[in-house]
DNA sequence: GCAAGGTC
């Protein structure tokens, strides 16, 4: 053999499947000091210049090493935090991951090549290059590759095996900066911030008041909400409803200008109107119309829906899904990718559900011919496949909250290889004065999809009597509504994380877990919305793969009559009713928000800009047109400004001996009508 | 005692 060669994985799911795939499933097996890691020992015709080697596959588990200040900075007041913007960091290797490295140490030694299989992302690729360190400290003349994979298909990888790749130096590069940013801003803003209010003494003597990158934008989208509710001025509206009564039918007709702020406008409209007495049916129009199945699910989709439908927060839904996962249940839940690579065979995977007596019945019918390949979304992070069951799991083998999820997630895969609902929507159109009108009848023809997937529904609308085009008719009744418009409500969790997503801010492995930092920072809370909750169109995107901006500006529910046309056509209405809970910043929070963005909005810590700016400079390190050390002093200087700026202030206030009067941080001056919201403790 | 990102 001309040589052995060390494989090393991101995780250990990984290295076992590719053992598995290149080894036909003829490994060895060995211990390794960690728990978690094993070798696996096997031989591989790995082609030119290659050939047949022995091999051994490996992994680490995340990130083997971290970034930190030496004991010189234990003190959190000295040196002053602002030391913390340049002081020297050392990279060191946690006391848990001595054995990985170790291990990867050893097997280096033996071997004539190093092949990272980390994650085909960003992160990824500064995991490989934490593995290609240590490798190197054991055997210095190593030749390096990297393997090019986005799913572990067996041809797949036996194909990336064969075609290696060289590290990305550019992501590394990015990341490396990442990392180092995150802990100098954090470190630094999180002793300013705490020291600073401790000082004040009262019901915040010894709490932490953190500053993180991704906690305070998300913090800030409540912050920003909440004021948008409280500041809500409500306009009101006028419409023109035009009823028809035919075959004891009574249809309403919505006007095409749906409504007017100007009441004077719309009388006079609706005068012409009524003079012209009689209206004409200008279109009548039937064409067939769908409802569209879901697209395969992302982990921003499944913590979207399991807390609107599910009742979970991001959190539980994301340690349930990764419980799932290590059981051997349900495929990586932690994916941006919304479409199925080509080459899966998803036959496989439905066929393992038809023996379930829930929706057995169902997937037996996609095997038997039914089967349509998924939508195709477009997002791929090129690392990780749609989250989709991969092995059959009966009820009884799961907790109660597992099987939900469980059940989701298969219900979902099973919709997304099924046909879309059809069916049948009439148009038909009023010219009544100048004014024009409409209204839709549709008739679901085929549920399909709809049959296996109860988190969403489509439902026929009354029935429409004929009308004939060009026919003159005088309506029923005729009648100006009006309404106001209402209140943005208080955001939820799936608004939050539509924001956060939408914005950059985490990752999808992440973002739960800052939703939860803000909580446990007594930033913000969380209670039970008021009133019902029923009534109020939320107007929010489904995740059919459109920009997933969250619902921001006002929203107009009608008043009197002010109902929208025809109940079918669109989208079905959902399954979750009531129970949700809603966002609201803490006094705390509110005075940290506007301390900082009392600044300067475009430079606050509290709103995402400087972290979207931050991912446009990694993305152009990644691309090659500026180098890691340039967007480092950068980054730096603009952060380090920030905090001098906000440490002056806070001496400007000390000195005039106004402390009693701000809250802390800044001047935080009363907002007109602001009620102090919630409690710190 | 502080971050965010991996992962078990």
């Amino acid at each position: 053999m001309p040589g052995k060669i060390l494989c090393v994985a991101e995780k250990p799911s990984i290295a076992k499947a590719v053992a598995g795939h290149l080894s036909g499933g003829q490994y060895q097996t060995a211990n390794t000091g960690s728990t978690y890691i094993k070798n696996y020992s096997f031989t591989f015709d790995f082609g030119p210049p290659w050939g047949n080697c022995n091999a051994v596959m490996t992994c680490v588990s995340g990130h083997l090493t971290k970034l930190d200040f030496g004991p010189e900075f234990n003190d959190w007041n000295y040196p002053p935090p602002e030391k913390l913007f340049d002081g020297p960091v050392h990279v060191t290797i946690d006391e848990d991951n001595k054995a990985v490295s170790t291990n990867i140490e050893r097997l280096a030694r033996g071997s004539r090549a190093l092949f990272i299989w980390t994650d085909c992302d960003r992160e990824g690729e500064y995991i490989g290059s934490e593995v290609r360190q240590e490798a190197l400290k054991g055997n210095n003349r190593l030749e390096i590759k990297r393997a090019r994979f986005s799913n572990i298909e067996r041809a797949h990888v036996i194909r990336a095996a064969k075609h290696p790749i060289d590290l990305d130096e550019r992501q590394v590069d990015a990341v490396a900066v990442r990392i180092e940013l995150d802990l100098r801003i954090g470190y630094a803003f999180t002793r300013f911030q705490t020291t600073t209010l401790r000082a004040l003494g009262g019901p915040l003597g010894d709490a932490t008041i953190s500053y993180g990158s991704c906690q305070f934008p998300t913090l800030g989208f409540v912050v920003d909400r909440y004021f948008r509710v409280k500041s809500f001025v409500p306009e009101p509206f006028w419409g023109i409803r035009v009823t028809h009564k035919r075959d004891d039918i009574n249809v309403v007709f919505t006007w095409a200008r749906n409504r007017l702020f100007d009441r004077a406008t719309v009388i006079i409209l609706f005068e012409r109107c009524i003079a012209a007495k009689t209206a004409r049916v200008t279109k009548v129009q039937e064409k067939p119309t769908s409802k569209w199945k879901p697209l395969p699910l992302t982990t921003v989709e499944l913590q979207k829906v399991a807390s609107r439908l599910l009742r979970m927060t991001s959190q539980q839904a994301m340690t349930i899904a990764e419980s799932l996962y290590n059981k051997g249940f349900i495929s990586y839940p932690r994916t941006e990718t919304d479409r199925f690579d080509k080459g899966m065979n998803l036959m496989a995977l439905v066929e393992k559900q038809t023996q379930d007596n829930r929706w057995g019945a169902f997937a037996q019918n996609l095997v038997n011919g039914a089967f349509k390949q998924p939508r195709e979304g477009r997002h791929d992070d090129k690392a990780h496949p749609p989250i989709h069951p991969i092995a059959y799991c009966a009820p009884t083998g799961l907790r109660p909250e597992e099987g939900r999820l469980y059940e989701f997630i298969t219900r979902r895969f099973l919709a997304c290889c099924s046909e879309d609902a059809k069916g049948q929507a009439t148009d038909i159109e009023l010219e009544y004065g100048d004014e024009i009108f409409h209204t839709r009848g549709v008739i679901v023809l085929e549920r399909n999809y709809l049959n296996v997937y109860p988190y969403e529904n489509w439902t026929n609308s009354t029935m429409l009597p004929n009308f004939m085009l060009g026919e003159r008719l005088e309506p029923t009744e005729a009648m100006i509504t009006d309404g106001q418009t209402c209140a943005p409500g208080y955001l939820t969790e799936p608004d939050l994380i539509a924001l956060m997503d939408a914005n950059g801010i985490g990752t999808d492995a992440t973002m739960a877990e800052h939703i939860a930092k803000v909580k446990g920072r007594n930033y913000v809370f969380t209670r039970p919305r008021a009133g019902g909750g029923g009534g109020r169109s939320r107007g929010f995107n489904d995740g059919e793969g459109e920009g997933a901006e969250a619902p921001t500006g006002r929203e107009a529910r009608g008043g009197r009559g002010g109902r929208r046309g025809g109940a079918g056509g669109g989208r079905g209405s959902e399954g979750g009713t009531g129970g949700v809970e809603e966002f609201i910043p803490s006094t705390l929070g509110v005075a940290l928000v506007e301390g900082y963005d009392r600044m300067g909005l475009e430079t606050s810590l509290s709103k995402p800009f400087l972290r979207k700016e931050l991912e446009q400079r990694l993305k152009a390190i990644c691309e090659g047109r500026v180098s890691r050390g340039e967007v480092m002093r950068e980054s730096v200087r603009q952060y380090k400004s920030v905090f001098l700026e906000s440490k002056e202030r806070v001496e400007l206030l000390k000195a005039v001996r106004q402390l009693s009067l701000c809250l802390f941080l800044f001047c935080y001056v009363s907002w007109p009508g602001h009620r102090v919201c919630g409690t710190v403790n």
